[in-house]
DNA sequence: GACCAATCTGCACGAATTGCAGATTCGCAG
DNA sequence: CTGCGAATCTGCAATTCGTGCAGATTGGTC
């Protein structure tokens, strides 16, 4: 999303007011990487300006969403905000729920079979597994695969099988 | 997941019991390609079975999923249950929210950064877009793409930007 | 046929949102 | 700077989607 400054503008131009609660969420987003959810986002904003009420959070992440300035994630539990509105795709760990922002390429590379009739607009790619923190807690230390890419081994596609007898 | 028969004998062989309610459960998942979510499949079962609780469709779904016969997806809205465990994703209509099993090959050439860390195991790829049915209703009505393979062309993903400023 | 654990059903409870209504405040016009 | 009306804010009720519980039943083995 836009910096705080351009987000007051877009907001006066839309004929949307800009209040001291709008402000302060538009601070709090503005290169969040951690995909808070209105919860989370409500807490933080709740230690800067303690009389914030939740609903207002919440209508203000609605807004942001609506303009298309915040991507909202619905993958079980709460919905979760992503300030980073560049194409990309994510990975969740699966101990500790984190999010991260990941860059996929070759897209177009993929052969997808059983769409008949359905016309793709677009696609998300949740990938999950442990993040760097629980990787390290769970097993013993990891070294290699350090930065630059990294290709997707499993997961090819086989042959459907028939489902119904 | 297995026909009702093999998960009569799965059931029984973990100590779980097999009790009508279950059979119809069995019956009514079973090739079923609808993805339906706990409230849609309860709406099934009650008109075979009136008195069934949607306390037990919750039940044995959730057991279903433990043991691997079912898999669940957190799409926004109700959680749906899909029978088909092959390695397979989804395409879910934007309009009426219909969910089609997709078969996606090539995985292994994806590029996959800013993972840096983080140990994938496993990726879901959910297409949007408008089903058959959504797309002649919408515009009018197409013909070409008929069988076989698609591609996705759309969705590169260029160099992230920086965020903060 | 009996017995005991596993189920079933109905209901209360909990999390995540959204709908509402009255009190306030922003932002433009004088 | 003041006024006004629409847009907001806040608190609370209401919804949606599930899960926890407890008492009544029932499956499956002896």
């Amino acid at each position: 999303m836009r910096n705080p400054a351009e987000l007051t503008s877009a907001f006066r131009a839309r004929g949307l007011k800009v209040t001291p609660q709008r402000q302060l969420l538009f601070r709090l987003l503005h290169g969040n990487t951690a995909h808070p959810s209105a919860e989370a986002l409500f807490a933080l904003a709740h230690a800067e300006m303690p009389g914030i009420s939740l609903r207002t959070v919440y209508q203000t992440l609605t807004d942001l969403a609506a303009m298309g300035e915040l991507d909202s994630l619905s993958l079980g539990g709460a919905t979760r905000f992503d300030p980073n509105t560049d194409p990309h795709h994510h990975a969740q760990c699966s101990r500790c729920g984190a999010l991260h922002d990941v860059y996929v390429e070759q897209l177009d590379c993929l052969e997808v079979r059983g769409l008949d009739g359905f016309t793709p607009n677009g696609a998300t790619i949740v990938f999950s597994g442990l993040c760097a923190a629980c990787t390290t807690l769970t097993h013993t230390p990891v070294g290699a695969e350090a930065e630059g890419h990294a290709r997707v081994e499993q997961f090819s596609t086989p042959t459907p099988k028939e489902q119904s007898p």
